[in-house]
DNA sequence: AGTCAGACTGACTGTGTAATCAGTTTAATA
DNA sequence: TATTAAACTGATTACACAGTCAGTCTGACT
């Protein structure tokens, strides 16, 4: 592993445990074995650093999901709808400091100002919305799915998904043991009654 | 306004929108008009302050509930919860800095080695999921809503509800916008058929 | 007028911070 | 072996930070 990796690493674990202010280049650096200065020599500044790490990030989610639809088939757009928020589930355990990451508030605060940040923020959230969206079309030409509205249906999902996810980091309850509550209530909210 | 409000209100705002390590005692002092010295008169360190604002944003909740229970009566459980998340999502707006704190990542972080942060996030989430729980209860009891766990479907509405309104804070979507479908989703995942 | 406690403050301190820079090491190539 | 560019570093800087402290102000009570 070259230093800049192992930076962008350490990185990524610090941000995600103790947020844009709370991590320090010095604890960076001593993390890593590697001189402070030698952080500055391959980004540019502290933000500069957090950019690359969600970028990271945002590469990450993006492969993640492709390998999943390109591993797996689907009987019917429910059961695909059913299928991703188990894959979404996965991942944040799997991968928690991503969504640590993107549970924080720094992230959408210099996206406000920083454009290279909304994109990758845009990547990512698209990604989730349409993993969703393209799952409830399918349902609804396929009959599995009531008629609602697709993309606003999906944005409603993901947030109670994330939702779930942000409990169960936070630790607030036992939020794991929700999942199967969590897949039983969406699906009774999608299904179609007719079939 | 005392000094000591004063400076609450406005350690509210900057906790909120810049959180914990984002927010300096000394910007804290300008924006009141206040010495800084005057703070640590009134509160031992940042972290105690802190503390203070939490209790007044449990406080507020907690009676912010008990004043729209007082206020409003329901046809059945089913209505009641609809008027609990659209009180809910009242009360995001009304009252935004609540909820930007509360979707820091702080506070957690802070309830795991302090006691006293820890006890005021179990009153708010307990708060929040009391009501929505009692409603469940109740439409059970008079058939409006069907068979389902009273106290797991209560976290699982929680976490969609916050899950929205923490996508409108962060201004991922235009999540106002889902107020409606999230509204006609819930129904449809909590209401019974044999009605 | 004198006393006193609580409210308040300006000036200060020591520490931790992001970032810089002049210089050294490394490794590949001529 | 000599050259060179990229990788790396120790030492340093200027500054922002939470917190302290000695002392002043204010207003109520005697």
């Amino acid at each position: 592993m070259t230093k800049k990796e192992a930076i962008l690493l350490a990185g990524a674990k610090l941000f995600a445990e103790k947020g844009f202010n709370g991590t320090s280049m010095a604890e960076l650096a001593e993390l890593t074995d590697i001189a402070g200065a030698t952080i500055f020599y391959h980004f540019k500044n502290k933000e500069e650093l957090f950019l690359a790490v969600l970028e990271q990030v945002k590469d990450g989610i993006l492969k993640s999901f492709d390998e999943y639809f390109a591993g797996n088939v689907f009987k019917n757009g429910l059961e695909m709808v059913e299928g991703v928020i188990s894959y979404f589930l996965f991942m944040a355990g799997h991968k928690e400091e991503w969504f640590l990451l993107l549970h924080r508030n720094h992230p959408y605060r210099l996206a406000e100002v920083n454009p290279v940040c909304r994109r990758y923020l845009e990547v990512i959230y698209n990604c989730f919305t349409d993993v969703f969206e393209r799952a409830i079309r399918r349902g609804r030409a396929d009959g599995s799915i009531r008629d609602i509205p697709a993309h606003k249906t999906a944005l409603v999902i993901l947030s109670m998904v994330d939702g779930v996810v942000r409990f169960k980091t936070y630790q607030l309850y036992n939020a794991g043991a929700l999942y199967n509550n969590l897949m039983e209530l969406c699906r009774r909210m999608l299904e179609n009654p007719k079939q």
